[in-house]
DNA sequence: GTAGGTCATACTGACCGGA
DNA sequence: TCCGGTCAGTATGACCTAC
C-alpha cells in the first residue's frame, strides 16, 4: 500500500509540502498550527489591508492573517470538520484524482449532472474517478497499489452554496451574518460561502456543498457511500445545536446569495468513505443531529435521497477519540 | 515658546503621531525602532509581495518590512545623517511649514526659481516661509512665539536629485547600485533617488537635494544659512569618506534618470539652523570633508553661492557628543 | 531631545505526546 | 493518524538610559 499519500500532497492554503490532513484539509504545519491558533482567538485577528485580496503562499503566508484564515475557510478546514484519527485512502485518493484533473484539465467522460453548476470540480473529478478507478472496484487494489471499492454514484446537493460554517469566523472576518436569537456559544451556525477553490473533492463528505439543507425538513443532511466496503454504517452524528439548524424560509441569515431557496437536486458522484466528524471546538456534551439510513446505492439513474433526518438529544457518553479507523 | 513642536507632527512613515526626529525625519516609536533595527540586519529583509507598491500606514506598516524600509528611505531616513540632540526650532518652523503648504496647497509668492524642477516643494515652501516670517526676521519671535531670525535667501542645488544615502540599503534593497572599487565599510556612498515626498523641508539641509555634487570639485556641498542669529557658524563636516564623494562623469553609478548631470544651480530659498550631523553607523574617526564659509545672503537676487569646499583629513578629537543646542 | 538598549508581548512553525 | 501543547526563534514598539 502506497506508505505516504500525504507526500504527494500540498497545503491546500499556502502551497507548501503538506504534513498531513488537518481541521479537514491537507495543510502544512504551519497552517495547521495558525487556524487552530486563530480559531481560539479570533478577537486578534486584524483587517486585510489589501482589499481582501492577499493570494497566500508559502512566503507571504503570515503577512495577512485575515486572508490567511479566509483561505483556510474556503479551503474547508473547520474545527468542527475536524476529527482524531487517520483519513481513508478513498479520502486521499479522491483529494489525489482531484489534484491530477485540476492539473492536466482532462474531461474524459460525460457525466450528466442535472444542473449546470460545479461542473468544473464536479465533473472533472467524476468523470475522471470513474474512468480509472471503476474497472478495479471490486478488486481491493487500484492500479497504483491503493485499495479503491466504490464507483461514482449519486450525491444530494444543494443548488445553492449553502454550508456549515462557524458564524463566529464569518462573522468577525466577513460580516455575512448576524447575530440572530442564538447566541454563538457553541461557535457553529449555518452559513454560506462562495464557490471554494476546490479544497477538498467535491464529492468528499467534507466538501461543504454536501451539507445541504432539506427544505421542509429543518435538518441537515450529508451523503455517506455505503457502497464502499469499509465504510462505517452506523448513524452520522452532527454536533451542531438543532436551533441553528432549523431551516426558515424567512430568516435573512439564509437568504441566498442567487435569491433561490436551497433545494435537494440530483446529482450524479460518489462519496468515499466518511468517519463521523467530531466537533472539537466544544467537548461538551449537547443536542445532536442525526441523520439515519442515508440512501446511497450505486444505481447509476438519478434518484432523490430520501433523507430521514431526526432530532435527537445526546444523552450519549462523551465522544469516543479511542477508536481506531481502517 | 511653543512647547512641543513635535506633537503637531506625524510619522513621516506611517502617519502615526510622531513621537519625535529620528534618524532625519520625524517619526513614530515603531518607525524609529524599525529602521535601527533593521539597518543593522539587513540580510533579513524580505521582498515584497505586492511590486513594492505597498502603502505604508499606521496599520499595515508592519505587514511589509520591504516597503517600510523603502519609505524610510523616501523619507530622508539615514543613520549617517542623524544625529544627537535636539533639533532647532528652526528646523521644525520648515516642517511645519511645508506641511501647512502641503496641506493648503497655498503658492502665494512669486518666488523666481532658475529651474522648474522642485517646484512643487520648494516654491511653495518657499514662497510661505518668505510671506510669513519675512516681517519678523529681526525681531527673534514670529507671530506664532517661535523665533526665525532668517528670510528666504538661495541654496544650491543639483538639477538631479543626487543624494547621499547608505549604499548597504540602496544595494540591498533597490539594485539601484554596485559596488565599485570602494568599499562599503563605511556604509556610505553616493546614490540617487527618486523625488522625495517632501520628508522635511526642501531647504533643509537635511533634504537630499541639498547635498549636491559640483562639477569638477569632487566634493559635497551643503549649504547653511548664517543669517540666522543663532546659527552655528563654523565649518560645516560631513563624515563621508572622499572616495565616496569623489565624482566621475563616466561613473555608471552617478548616472542621472535624467540622463543629465548635476549641475550646480541658483536657488532662491532658505536654509534653516543646522547642526552638524554625525555618523551613528560608525564611530571611527576617517577622513570629513568640509566645506568653508558657505556663501549666504539674504540679496534676493540669484547669485551663484561660491563653495569653497576643500578636503582635509579627520584629525580631531572624537565626535562632541556633549556639546549642547540651543 | 535623540540613539540605542531593554523587555514585555505577540506570532510562528517544528516538534512531540496523547488519543 | 491528527489535535493540541510546547517552546525556541523572531518581530514589535513602549519605555528607559546615556549622551
Ligand atoms: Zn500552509
Ligand atoms: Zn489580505
Ligand atoms: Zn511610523
Ligand atoms: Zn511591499
Amino acid at each position: 500500500m502506497a506508505p505516504a499519500l500525504t507526500m504527494n500532497q500540498l497545503c491546500k492554503v499556502c502551497s507548501e509540502p503538506a504534513a498531513g490532513y488537518h481541521f479537514g484539509a491537507f495543510t502544512c504545519e504551519g497552517c495547521k498550527s495558525f487556524f487552530g491558533r486563530t480559531y481560539n482567538n479570533l478577537t486578534a485577528l486584524g483587517d486585510c489591508k489589501n482589499n481582501n485580496q492577499c493570494v497566500i503562499n508559502k512566503k507571504n503566508r503570515t503577512s495577512c492573517k485575515s486572508c490567511r484564515l479566509k483561505k483556510c475557510l474556503r479551503v474547508g478546514m473547520s474545527k468542527s470538520g475536524s476529527r482524531y484519527g487517520r483519513r481513508s485512502n478513498w479520502f486521499k485518493i479522491h483529494c489525489l484524482i482531484q489534484d491530477q484533473t485540476e492539473m492536466n484539465g482532462r474531461i474524459t467522460d460525460q457525466v450528466s449532472l442535472s444542473n449546470g453548476r460545479s461542473q468544473y470540480e464536479s465533473k472533472n473529478f467524476a468523470s475522471v474517478f470513474k474512468s480509472e478507478y471503476r474497472e478495479d472496484n471490486t478488486s481491493g487494489t487500484s492500479p497504483k497499489g491503493i485499495t479503491p471499492s466504490c464507483e461514482v454514484t449519486h450525491l444530494v446537493k444543494s443548488s445553492v452554496p449553502y454550508s456549515v460554517y462557524d458564524t463566529k469566523l464569518l462573522n468577525s472576518n466577513f460580516g455575512h451574518f448576524e447575530k440572530s436569537n442564538n447566541t454563538y456559544d457553541r461557535k457553529e451556525n449555518i452559513g454560506y460561502h462562495s464557490l471554494p477553490l476546490s479544497p477538498v473533492s467535491p464529492m468528499s463528505p467534507l466538501y461543504p456543498h454536501n451539507f445541504v439543507f432539506h427544505q421542509g425538513n429543518g435538518g441537515i443532511v450529508t451523503k455517506s457511500c455505503n457502497r464502499v466496503t469499509k465504510l462505517y454504517n452506523r448513524d452520522t452524528k452532527y454536533n451542531y445545536s438543532p436551533q441553528y439548524l432549523a431551516f426558515n424560509k424567512s430568516d435573512p441569515l439564509l437568504k441566498s446569495p442567487q435569491g433561490g431557496m436551497p433545494v435537494v437536486m440530483d446529482y450524479q458522484a460518489d462519496t468515499p468513505e466518511q468517519e463521523t466528524p467530531i466537533d472539537l471546538s466544544t467537548k461538551k456534551s449537547s443536542p445532536i443531529f442525526t441523520s439515519h439510513d442515508l440512501c446511497l446505492t450505486n444505481d447509476r439513474r438519478s434518484s432523490h435521497a430520501a433523507e430521514n433526518a431526526s432530532l435527537t438529544n445526546a444523552t450519549e457518553s462523551p465522544l469516543d477519540l479511542t477508536r481506531k479507523v481502517f
